[in-house]
DNA sequence: GCTATGATTCGACGGACGTCAAAGAGTTAT
DNA sequence: ATAACTCTTTGACGTCCGTCGAATCATAGC
């Protein structure tokens, strides 16, 4: 009843994926809303804190999980969404807090 | 006699930048060999390290100078490139290490 | 001056990316 | 069933990126 989605195992996550998904001020909004809250969120909640279409939301989504940086879990018409800390600590260790932590840019226009 | 060719303040370098310019595997490759020595790097010797055409290592020295990661400095017609490591670690904590150290994907074909 | 050398710039090409509107697929509720 | 809801896929559009060959610039040395 509570699908995960495919998702890239440890040893096939890739720093040039990673960073090329974390490059992005958008997904790196995703991110955050999902690093600061410990355990998966909802999806549609994470996403009020973009301003982007539905469609390019879930295009970022698929992103991230492709990269190997988030865990989709399909419950009913909801998803909830998880960063894979721990998955990213052992590949690349201190990666994320470096880039989440820091204050971003403002959003260039 | 030796100039040092422009490059961002350390306020004015962004994350998006910085991650985007260590997302291309040639760029990475580029800057461990600039990272493992302390000190600069004769161009042409941390070029060698890399199998594009010299105008791309010229392109992607621009890039990474002008996202704030390395200093270049021209002394008569040889040029020689450092690591900006300690504004970087100013600016991005833990960033360069979490980057740089691990060992990377092998090349994708 | 003239030539050789080290590196950049210009112009072009193919491919990838971010974005959206419209249409589709799956799920819950009436 | 039928409608409402959540999210995705498709297709398109404009833009940016990595790459190279050819031309250019700047310096060193004869």
């Amino acid at each position: 009843m509570a699908r995960t989605l495919p998702q890239p195992t440890i040893d096939s996550i890739t720093m040039t994926t990673v960073l090329a998904a974390l490059a992005d001020p958008v997904r790196r909004s995703l991110m955050r809303a999902l690093y600061l809250n410990a355990g998966p969120v909802d999806c549609a909640i994470a996403a009020e804190t973009v301003e982007v279409s539905a469609p390019t939301v879930s295009h970022h989504w698929r992103v991230l999980r492709e990269a190997g940086l988030t865990t989709t879990v399909v419950n009913g018409r909801r998803r909830t969404i998880s960063v894979r800390e721990d998955d990213l600590e052992i590949r690349f260790p201190g990666l994320l807090k470096a880039v989440l932590d820091p204050d971003d840019e403002p959003a260039q226009a």
